[in-house]
DNA sequence: CCTAGCTAGGTTGTTAACAATTAGATTGTT
DNA sequence: AACAATCTAATTGTTAACAACCTAGCTAGG
């Protein structure tokens, strides 16, 4: 038994995570305690407090002495987060400007580079793709070194996101277009101004919020 | 044993809730399951349960194996909640502007009425104050129609904000002020200007972080 | 006198049995 | 045949006992 996460409790909740963002669990999947825990060789307790917190990231909903099921996915919500992100993440970059570290601004550069490689070496490669997205957009918010804002975009909304992308067959409209995007908001960031960084972010989600409302 | 909800958990949810947010326990207490259960008279499980709810929203932290303590009122952490507020309420009120019905608007256009009433009557009033100003805000942010805006706020971001004007002698600035605030938030929703509600609301909210900042 | 290791107490994490509630099937009636 | 009420099975909510772990105080050695 390998024990690196310290209670069976965030074990477990980290498994159903990601089974459930990669579509291993099926949306609208009913999950029987009974049944999941002894699929995973686990009492009930914990489990409860797995289902509990996935219930508190909105990714299962639970109903008094029914039971909790898998959320389904729903475009219009997704569209809801994204007119969140436009604002939040601006926000993220406006701070990012003033306090990002030059290291920091070096890795993100990285980043991108790397983003640009894969790219250009094998041109599908969606959810390599997708992940290096989400990276950028992290580690901008992280640079943001806004406690709140961090928990509110990593923990609360990005799951859905990941959720949502993994599972549509309509997958994201330009990786070049975003790539291009990308760029420009670091160069923004590199010169300080955040007013020109928080527009181009709000802009590069708003783009991406229109594809989804077609 | 009256059961208005339909849960234990719900109830000791909603209990401690309440007596963390108006101070009944203070910030830094720690809180031991058993000795809480008894007192609450259910048994640890249901009251885990709750104190993880708790956890989620960042009201208690938990140490593994240690357990678990409210948190300090910080007034930086406040801060950083303003400078979302500014940015989301922001948001809410472009979505209201174009979404609340002529009686919503109604509702609001009364709540503020009273409001005024209350403030010309006994102008001390302090927390009737405070629940008022909030009413305004939560009516607006319904508004929206946005669940994920509507969530991120009432349910993860005011409790603690409610926390800190509960228990800080620090009592906001101008009541007068923020009345008159109100009232040409209401005026711009009014006349269906978005952009304009917008743009108050987050001036609004900006000067109330302001002075926190001192 | 101070430090390191150990022991004891208490608190949390986990499990398994019990109680309460729901949903579905069965039966009886109109 | 359709509908209602009841009953049964399955699932969740709750409790209480057990195991694992951390903290603090004590002892022994430097």
């Amino acid at each position: 038994m390998e024990m690196k996460a310290s209670t069976q409790t965030d074990r477990t909740f980290n498994e159903l995570l990601q089974a459930i963002v990669t579509g291993q669990i099926l949306p609208g999947s009913r999950l029987r305690e009974i049944e999941l825990a002894k699929e995973m060789g686990i009492g009930r307790g914990p489990l409860r407090e797995a289902l509990n917190r996935l219930e508190s990231r909105k990714l299962v909903t639970k109903v008094p002495h029914v039971g909790a099921q898998v959320v389904g996915l729903d475009v219009t919500e997704v569209i809801e987060i994204y007119q969140l992100r436009e604002n939040l993440e601006g926000l993220a970059c406006e701070l990012a400007a003033t306090r990002m570290s030059q290291t920091q601004l070096d890795a993100l550069a990285r980043l991108i580079e790397q983003h640009a490689q894969y790219l250009s070496d094998h041109d599908g490669q969606l959810y390599i793709e997708q992940e290096a997205d989400l990276d950028f957009h992290f580690m901008i918010i992280q640079g943001s070194q806004n406690r709140w804002l961090i928990r509110l975009l990593c923990d609360e909304l990005y799951h859905r996101v990941r959720m949502y992308r993994f599972q549509s067959a309509h997958n994201r409209g330009r990786p070049t277009q975003a790539l291009e995007d990308h760029k420009r908001i670091l160069e923004a960031l590199q010169n300080r101004d955040g007013e020109l960084a928080s527009m181009l972010m709000k802009r590069h989600i708003s783009a991406a919020r229109l594809l989804l409302e077609q």
